[in-house]
DNA sequence: ACATCAAGGGAAAACGTTTCCCGGCGGGCT
DNA sequence: AGCCCGCCGGGAAACGTTTTCCCTTGATGT
């Protein structure tokens, strides 16, 4: 039975005898009880002192039925963007004595909701970041993790708090810009077409052809790789658009890239827009106008609507929007006249 | 008494009342133990899908004396080389039906001790990445943590495996490469002084100097940031030297961007070569020469040594040195012979 | 047919806490 | 002086498993 006992770890019962009492009065000590006597419970925590006491966490979770841990599920650590909520989000609960436990599903969707379900057992909630699976799957997910924190994904099957960036908006007001600098014709470097965002930022495109109808905004195919936005380089340069918003700030370093081998001068002949604003956005030459997402701060507040929903059992908590926030940089300028 | 019992959740006696077993039995068959008869186990397998039974991971790991989980604690979860050991280790440790749990101490050393301690307490094994703390305190603090590894960092108060990446050595090969090149003068800007780290670099440059001692090599003030490789930009121009090792990558571009802007070309005017392989070294004009480490490999390590020490109770396990591996790229060449 | 044996499953202990329940005791009030 | 109330602390139950021990049952061999 039970664990080997390599140097038999100290428990509430040596403390108990050692102070003379029973280990129900060292429990009491130890939580802050204040219903025991003073002498007493001196008596206890020198005790434990002398024994270096520390309660063991796993009975205290079975006990309590709490884990002071919280789950977090990614689909792909090496991304810079849930790299960032991991970190916020570990903080916050730190903060607050919360421990997280990550769980990386590698992009596979179908191992999402495993991870989710097994987190969950383990932990106090879990907070389930852009996950992959379906509206339905979801649906049907959600009640069973119940303190739930979703990031850039809704559902309606149950009341759940939700953070999502709204990447629609952000592009929509950065082409916004390009034509407010005088630009008419402008082009969209698409993101992976099976990515949510890319649809976002498409979304947000057609509310911005609504609004100036009588701009030209034509769709090339890209990609959010570095090469993918250095290969579109010929294809933008042919468009005859002046102005191009790529799908991300890496596409967009690219796309800078190759244009600039190609004697493509940035912003003189053909303004550039990224986005995510990546640390080094600002580095480049020229520095990139872009779209910067807020994301240590959803870690953060991702937490707070975690702990809400610990503590008061159910808080009411609608669906946060974060525009992102226009970074205006070099990259952009009015066109040439000619 | 135990946690609130909100929706009652369905445990080990359910299942053994609906098949009409005791608890045992379903514990033996959940346990793939063969002793149970076919047709019971059976019977107890429907019970259980049927009510969807999952054993709690907590009540488990209090009658095992495990929680398959191991704790990581790292300075500062910005850092994009402890997010590349975190998602290397999280990934392995998953292959292993292992989660990992996260404690930053966000740089203040008093925190890593404490840190430590906690997660050990609540998992099965701890590494301890790149710990701030002083020598006495590590080795006061490895044994009570045992199942331990260390990154970058080493102890001899326990046998304790150790990964450290040898960054003496990455710079002395850097510093070779330029004087095979042809460079006789070189300068290095260093890091930040209370880098451990950086004082590696010294140590290897001094070996350098030991094998080469005909060659000039100084060293200039510089800083681990892309403003700091920038405004080295003077100092770097006017020292002389034709080839310049900068502390690390970010440093680099900094310094690339700045001597850019002075009209200084690299590598015709000037040879110069990073340290990190970041993923944008590759990207940047001309393309940075660097030191790679192979910080996902070492986070898998990471996850085989735990294991080793996990499953044989402790095995024989020396320190690993890490030589980073030399990217040549555009900007570094021959001096220009005048 | 009886004794020995193997195997399978139930009862209970163990893991390490927290908390409920109750008994004992002292003090204050009548 | 007696009674009641309230405080303090001990015993025990509970959290949800795993595992040891032992008993029962059925089978096999002589």
């Amino acid at each position: 039975m039970a664990g080997r006992a390599t140097t038999r770890r100290v428990g509430i019962a040596d403390v108990a005898s050692m102070a003379g009492v029973s280990h129900a009065t060292v429990s009491r000590v130890m939580n802050g009880n204040t219903t025991v006597d003073a002498v007493i419970a001196e008596r206890v925590r020198a005790a434990a002192k002398e024994l270096k006491y520390k309660p063991n966490p796993v009975g205290r979770s079975l006990a309590l039925g709490k884990t002071d841990t919280i789950g977090i599920v990614v689909p792909d650590l090496s991304n810079p963007t849930f790299q960032a909520i991991l970190r916020g989000l570990s903080i916050a609960a730190a903060r607050d004595g919360y421990r997280v436990l990550i769980a990386d599903s590698s992009e596979v969707r179908s191992e999402e909701a495993i991870l989710a379900s097994e987190a969950r057992r383990r932990c106090d909630g879990v907070v389930l970041c852009a996950p992959r699976m379906s509206d339905a799957e979801l649906e049907e997910l959600a009640p069973t993790l119940h303190p739930l924190v979703l990031i850039n994904r809704t559902t309606d099957s149950v009341p759940t708090p939700s953070l999502v960036v709204d990447y629609g908006k952000g592009i929509q007001e950065l082409a916004a810009h390009l034509v407010e600098l005088g630009h008419r014709k402008l082009a969209y470097l698409t993101g992976p077409d099976r990515s949510a965002s890319n649809v976002q930022r498409l979304r947000g495109l057609e509310n911005f052809k609504l609004d100036y109808p009588d701009i030209d905004l034509q769709y090339l195919p890209g990609g959010n790789t570095y090469d993918a936005g250095f290969e579109s380089s010929d294809v933008v340069a042919a468009c005859g658009a002046t102005g191009i918003l790529v799908f991300n700030d890496v596409a967009a370093m690219g796309l800078l890239s190759g244009l600039n081998e190609r004697g493509i001068r940035v912003p003189e002949d053909l303004s550039l827009t990224g986005f995510d604003d990546m640390p080094f956005a600002r580095y480049t030459m020229p520095p990139l106008t872009t779209a910067a997402v807020p994301i240590s701060d959803l870690g953060d507040l991702a937490w707070r609507r975690m702990r809400d929903q610990i503590q008061s059992n159910d808080a009411a908590t609608p669906t946060n929007y974060f525009p992102p926030r226009i970074e205006l940089r070099g990259s952009t300028a009015p066109p040439v006249t000619r």
